[in-house]
DNA sequence: AAAAAAT
């Protein structure tokens, strides 16, 4: 009997054998150090991609990979692990949760949108100033690259769909889902770097809900129990997680497509059995994930872009589309930097000497949040409870609390309960926290990345934020990524952080190993010459339809955008 | 060195 996710949740005695009574434990092998010729072919979605249960079964006798609806043009490669073919029965032609869900009554996921949106009074998702994505450069790199559209109207994404973007409230395609969405609906793969916020979650979850949608012939193998995700969407924490399930589940708002999410700290049972009713779009932390694959022996894949990741994508990504979209706000001209010089006894009370400015001349006034970064868990921690202590209601998220805790205090803090939260990095990335007026950075981190990821927890959406980070002795190794960052943004860098930027380049190693920067987040690797050996084979810009001679801006190197 | 991500 073949081994379901579900029944591994119930007996963890089903693990040592597949369908066929073989022991099928074997270990992941990255795909650079795989026999490629042994491997089959390995489709992607803009986000991820990941095989369909039980790979070993491929060239048995119920599989036909590939067929006529793996190469389907309208979805490309997207329906990947859906080739197999069950002997006519129509599994996905009753949609509705892989068409297990019919009967349960779909929640309507923009209900509570008009509540949130009188107590803050503003919609959480008209909050992009398009004024300020106009002017926003472009750049794709690769071959046929397909061109890029203006309006929702030019792109056939289907009634449902179109209606839910209405409900959404997005008017126009922001410049990532104008260039991804037709890269993506042209069946190519597509490797795309644009900031959070700057509305990436719908440019990938668009053309793979339209796809599923379309994709009415392909069948997945109906084994009781067992799910089968046409795409996967990865991400480094919980709470992005469910983020990203809660926007996936707006846009698939009575498309029959069904997205489920998977995560740690909350009980396997539950999701197992949201996944049994079946599933289409899985989103998933990599922990729970693995979980989860190894109870059905699955193998996996994941896809982030600094140059190793997209080395290791490039694996399998095939021809694809590189995409880079420019900065919007983030570590630019929407955020308002500061440093200030504080010895590490006195942040405390610095802090609360800020916090107290900000209530008085109403900066924050009662919508604005104050996102505070420390280090350390342990940090955090003493640091809630002090500013608790001292009537600055705070509350606290890192990664020793539960995961109730965690939604807890992110809850209170969006609602503004505790317009104070206290974070270590898993706050860093990707979370859209609209109203976070300030970024503090208590702790800051040793990586210029990782401040760019933080403050641009703020500023988000064309709006304007402020971020101001505490520098002492122990930041030396940040001086002078962080002056050029904040040069290169064009704000005041105080006289005494470029002496010690102008030190710490002395002796030291170079540490701003951006060479080759540019006001874009990322850059194609391809084009960097090193993984081809100066075989720059795709040098001079082939195929573009990015903004041509709009380089030279503001930005030169160190400068890194979220690539979340 | 720390944080995150599985139990």
């Amino acid at each position: 009997m073949r081994t379901s996710w579900a029944d591994s949740a119930d007996n963890s005695a089903t693990r040592s054998s597949n369908s066929h009574g073989q022991s099928n434990r074997a270990a992941y092998v990255p795909p650079h150090l795989r026999n490629r010729q042994s491997e089959p072919p390995v489709p992607s979605n803009s986000a991820a991609a990941m095989p369909a249960n039980d790979r070993s079964n491929y060239g048995g006798p119920t599989a036909s990979y590939g067929g006529s609806s793996f190469n389907k043009p309208d979805l490309g490669r997207q329906g990947y692990g859906s080739g197999f073919q069950t002997g006519g029965g129509a599994w996905n032609s009753n949609r509705g949760g892989g068409g297990r869900d019919r009967g349960r009554r779909e929640v309507n996921p923009f209900e509570n949108d008009d509540a949130s949106d009188q107590s803050f009074g503003e919609a959480e998702n008209t909050g992009i100033n398009f004024d300020a994505y106009d002017d926003i450069p472009v750049e794709t790199s690769g071959e046929n690259v397909p061109p890029p559209v203006n309006t929702f109207a030019e792109i056939d994404l289907g009634d449902t769909l179109n209606q839910n973007i209405k409900r959404c409230k997005y008017v126009k395609p922001t410049p990532v889902q104008r260039y991804a969405i037709p890269i993506s609906l042209a069946g190519r793969d597509l490797m795309a770097c644009a900031q959070t916020g700057s509305g990436k979650t719908a440019a990938f979850c668009f053309p793979i809900i339209s796809g599923i949608m379309r994709e009415t012939y392909v069948q997945r193998p109906r084994v009781a129990r067992t799910a089968y995700p046409l795409a996967l969407i990865l991400s480094p924490t919980r709470e992005l997680s469910c983020q990203i399930h809660d926007e996936a589940k707006k846009f698939s708002y009575q498309t029959g497509v069904k997205v489920v999410v998977a995560y740690g700290g909350a009980p396997i049972n539950q999701q197992l059995r949201e996944l049994e009713r079946g599933v289409d779009i899985l989103v998933a932390t990599p922990g729970r994930l693995v979980d989860l694959l190894e109870r059905a022996r699955t193998l996996l894949f994941s896809a982030t872009f600094p140059k190793e990741i997209q080395r290791l994508a490039s694996d399998f990504l095939s021809s694809y589309v590189f995409l880079a979209v420019g900065r919007v706000g983030s570590s630019t001209d929407l955020i308002a930097q500061r440093v200030e010089y504080v010895l590490e006894s006195d942040k405390r009370s610095h802090l609360m000497d800020l916090l107290h400015a900000q209530r008085e001349t109403g900066i924050d006034g009662k919508q604005g949040l104050t996102l505070v970064f420390v280090e350390t868990k342990k940090g955090a921690d003493a640091l809630e409870h002090c500013l608790c202590v001292n009537g600055f209601p705070a509350t606290s998220i890192h990664g020793d609390r539960t995961q109730q805790e965690r939604e807890l205090a992110l809850r209170s803090f969006k609602s503004g309960n505790t317009p104070i939260l206290v974070a270590t990095d898993v706050a860093a990335r990707g979370l859209d926290i609209p109203r976070v007026a300030h970024v503090v950075n208590f702790d800051l981190p040793n990586d210029i990345d990782d401040y760019v990821h933080r403050i641009g927890r703020t500023g988000r959406a064309g709006k304007m934020g402020l971020a101001t980070a505490f520098f002492n002795e122990s930041n030396l190794s940040l001086a002078k990524p962080l002056a050029d960052l904040m040069q290169e943004a064009n704000q005041e860098v105080p006289a005494w952080l470029t002496r010690y930027a102008a030190k710490a380049s002395y002796g030291g190693g170079n540490r701003n190993r951006r060479a080759g920067g540019s006001r874009f987040g990322g850059r194609d690797f391809r084009r960097e010459g090193s993984f081809n050996k100066g075989a720059d084979y795709y040098g001079g810009g082939t195929g573009g339809h990015g903004v041509p001679g709009s380089y030279g801006g503001g930005y030169s190197q160190g400068v890194t955008s979220a690539w979340d």
